[in-house]
DNA sequence: GTCTATATGTCGATAGAC
DNA sequence: GTCTATCGACATATAGAC
């Protein structure tokens, strides 16, 4: 039963490096070092295991983003880690990446998953920036749910730009451009009260 | 002299749909309805015909974009329309996704005309922005080409958003975010000098 | 459960008639 | 310049021994 967990592996990294369409079951065997026809006695055929490799990679991403956002704390701390934490540039999203394969985004199946991880984390970002809305930490007014699907985005949209320019530089400029947006929306000479209310609730 | 030209029309189509990796000469052939040989009579491969496709249908994005962007008139009008036109949330952008497609993304030969469109495009918006800063009708200290980069990023992660809830809202909702970040940031009690200043330029 | 061997179709490309 | 016919290689999947 060592043999499923390593298909699984091997299918999941590839599935990064190459999207689903463009890996095929002669590499997934290769680098797995598993014989030919132990895939189809795990799994259907190929998309069966994709689809158990994407639930891994979604799997993969999810706890520490959702954890990150989730956790107590600062509302804008948070979101200042989301924006600035190291992220493979010149990588892309395991998650994402998916969406812009054809036979995935084709494939109801296989979509489940990435619709799902972007919903949680799309939940996760809109109860933090609404958090900072009402402390008075970003300009009032603003509605949560757009401001997660634009930070979601731009994160998603700087793997594009960084990818096509082979410089991770464009990924890190989109995330900065996104803080300093967040930041100069807030109310300009700071109330007090909002600061001493989040300092607060830091120490829960 | 007519068969190169349908070949390219139905690759630039196929490309958009499914990617350069994922399309076969095959579909090819049968969309243009012309015969086997004659592709490789007017390409020496896939791979030239898919960069003559590629480079088609950044020169059918280019001149939309970046004639919205450097056509006089008001920069906070600029990007509003930048960030409100209507867009194929769906299908995803012709150029943006060529950068998921690993056999692009790992052919500078490829890559090229992408990484041009968008450094093109980046100007652009560099320079709409840079003006809405000098104006007072963005927050003052805001870099320009952050905020280029995050716009692009904005665009192009929208699309991934919405392509995976199969849904236009995520990518609707990120623009207008972005829009909304962008208002947000202008000085509060807005200069009366720099209105009117904006007023006149869009007589010019 | 894991392996080797093999089947069937398609991919990307070429040959050569018209 | 365009077509039909075909090639060698690989993709996906199956058969069946161990």
């Amino acid at each position: 039963m060592e043999s499923r967990e390593r298909l699984v592996a091997a299918m999941s990294e590839l599935m990064w490096e190459r999207g689903y369409a463009a890996t095929s079951p002669r590499e997934v065997r290769e680098r797995s070092g598993v014989g030919q026809g132990s895939m189809y006695h795990h799994f259907p055929g190929k998309r069966e295991l994709a689809l158990a490799a994407l639930e891994r990679n979604c799997a993969d991403l999810l706890p520490a983003t959702e954890g990150l956002l989730t956790a107590p704390g600062d509302p804008m701390e948070k979101l200042t880690t989301y924006l600035t934490r190291p992220l493979p540039a010149l990588k892309g999203c395991k998650v994402g990446r998916m969406t812009q394969d054809p036979l995935v985004a084709g494939d109801p199946g296989l979509l489940a998953p990435v619709a799902a991880t972007f919903a949680t984390v799309h939940r996760a970002l809109a109860a933090v920036l609404r958090e900072a809305v009402e402390n008075g930490q970003l300009g009032p007014g603003l509605d949560p749910d757009r401001l997660a699907h634009l930070l979601a985005a731009t994160i998603q949209g700087g793997y594009v730009l960084a990818i096509a320019a082979q410089d991770p530089g464009p990924f890190d400029d989109a995330r900065a451009g996104a803080l300093d947006l967040l930041r100069a929306s807030a109310p300009h000479r700071e109330p007090a009260a909002a600061r001493l209310a989040t300092t607060q609730e830091r120490n829960d």
